[in-house]
DNA sequence: TCTGGGGTCCTAGGACCC
DNA sequence: TCTGGGGTCCTAGGACCC
């Protein structure tokens, strides 16, 4: 069997271990800027409050029941999240930190009474961490992921549900709304909706072939999961990184390519700060601004754009090199720009990419305006200037970075509103 | 003028997760 | 006035090569 510990409103929990005053009052946590709410105590989840409502939607309701309000504070949440995964993995042999608040907890194998086991599990960490938790059991990671929506959906489970009796699955997954299955979003829950089936129960005894055709394999995998095989199985060790984004929105909106530039350079550098903590290089790196889309009285324009170094590198001064000469292409003034960020892709070992450069790029006689360039070119010869912004190697992919939406569309020339990035 | 078959790589878009 | 910030995977289709 397998157990999903999920701990219960975590930002807020953490904010009531440093604050125990809070305990019993409603409390919400705030997005960046403080703008949306991204976490709510079960006091505000009561109220009706969503996930992810604009703070400034819900003020009445905020000053009337007294929430209290309080900013996002990531490190504290990642320090707690450490300490509940490490309180953890002495009472199971694999324990997957699957999110910053959730992890599987294998059980394959112990002697132990399971229910017992969860009711440790469950005491184990408030006692070390005060942070209250809920335990869901089932023979998958889809089932004890029910399972954990169930244990939450009553207080009288104290907490902890199991599916293991396969007798009693039929009722439980009966009582789940398909829309709370691991791996169906809205977009599914519509069409299944449509199709009539809307509850786990109904999911699981679909036809295998349907479900495959409507939603692909990763849906077919949901529902062999709900059927008890097991398809999703433990990562001990994250898979190294695909792409790294480091984006904000403004807390007021710039129009000027200096204030973009300074975003741009700062990003461009944390993301660089990542990509060495991974020991990775990026061989690609992408720039994209956007207007608020909120704003749909106001002229909209979004664009990005990407950009290639001669070689894969993690050395910040290329990176910030090569994203503000992409950014200098897709400014555009006249704009109300409300966020900006940059992506690194095609990621790579950083062991295989050559040292030696970052080396030089290090001392200080690099001199001229662009010390990357002079060191890429003095180590692998002036025709490696086909470096950064137009820097692609073949005629037709020019070609094909003229043509293709992905690097010139421009939306502000369009009747309907749509900013992408 | 019309016409093959097999393969790879890349991208866009759509879905999902926290 | 005020609207988060990361990620992943899958599929279709286009462009290329021989």
């Amino acid at each position: 069997m397998i157990a999903l510990v999920d701990c219960n409103n975590f930002y807020c929990s953490c904010e009531r271990v440093f604050q125990p005053e809070l305990a019993g009052r409603p409390l919400v946590v705030l997005s960046n800027n403080d703008g949306c709410i991204v976490a709510r105590s079960n006091e505000v989840k009561a109220m009706g409050i969503a996930m992810g409502s604009p703070l400034f939607k819900v003020r009445d309701l905020v000053r009337r029941h007294q929430i209290v309000v309080r900013s996002s504070n990531y490190s504290l949440y990642g320090d707690m999240s450490q300490r509940v995964m490490r309180t953890l993995e002495p009472l199971s042999p694999i324990v997957e930190a699957y999110s910053i608040d959730e992890a599987f907890v294998y059980l394959d194998g112990l002697k132990v009474d399971i229910m017992e086991h969860a009711r440790l599990l469950r005491r184990t960490v408030l006692q070390h961490t005060g942070i209250p938790v809920s335990v869901g059991i089932g023979p998958t990671k889809t089932l004890a992921k029910a399972a954990s929506k169930l244990a939450k959906s009553d207080p009288r489970h104290e907490g902890i549900f199991s599916v293991a009796d396969p007798a009693a699955r039929d009722v439980a997954l009966e009582r789940l709304a398909v829309k709370d299955v691991w791996g169906v979003g809205p977009r599914y829950a519509r069409m299944l909706a449509r199709e009539g089936i809307v509850t786990a129960r109904a999911l699981r005894d679909a036809d295998l072939a349907w479900v495959r055709q409507k939603m692909t394999i990763g849906g077919m995998r949901t529902v062999l999961e709900l059927r008890g095989q097991r398809c999703f199985h433990a990562e001990m060790e994250p898979p190294p990184s695909q792409q790294i984004v480091r984006s904000r929105s403004f807390g007021r909106a710039v129009e000027s390519l200096e204030d973009l530039e300074q975003a741009v350079a700062m990003h461009a550098s944390r993301a660089a700060e990542k990509l060495r903590g991974q020991h990775l290089a990026a061989g690609l790196a992408s720039v994209f601004i956007a207007t608020n889309r909120f704003k749909s009285d106001s002229p909209q324009y979004g664009n990005s754009i990407t950009v290639k170094p001669a070689i894969p590198t993690d050395a910040t001064n290329t990176l910030i090199a090569c994203t503000l000469r992409g950014l200098r292409r897709i400014y555009r003034p006249g704009y109300a720009y409300k966020k900006a960020g940059v992506m690194l892709m095609d990621l790579t070992s950083a062991t295989d990419a050559p040292q030696s450069l970052f080396a030089e790029l290090q001392s200080p006689q690099s001199s001229s305006l662009d010390p990357t360039l002079d060191a890429v070119n003095r180590r692998f010869g002036p025709n490696t200037l086909r470096y950064a912004a137009v820097g692609f190697e073949h005629p037709w992919a020019m070609r094909r970075q003229f043509c293709s939406p992905r690097y010139t569309t421009c939306w502000n020339e369009l009747p309907a509103v749509k900013v992408r990035v």
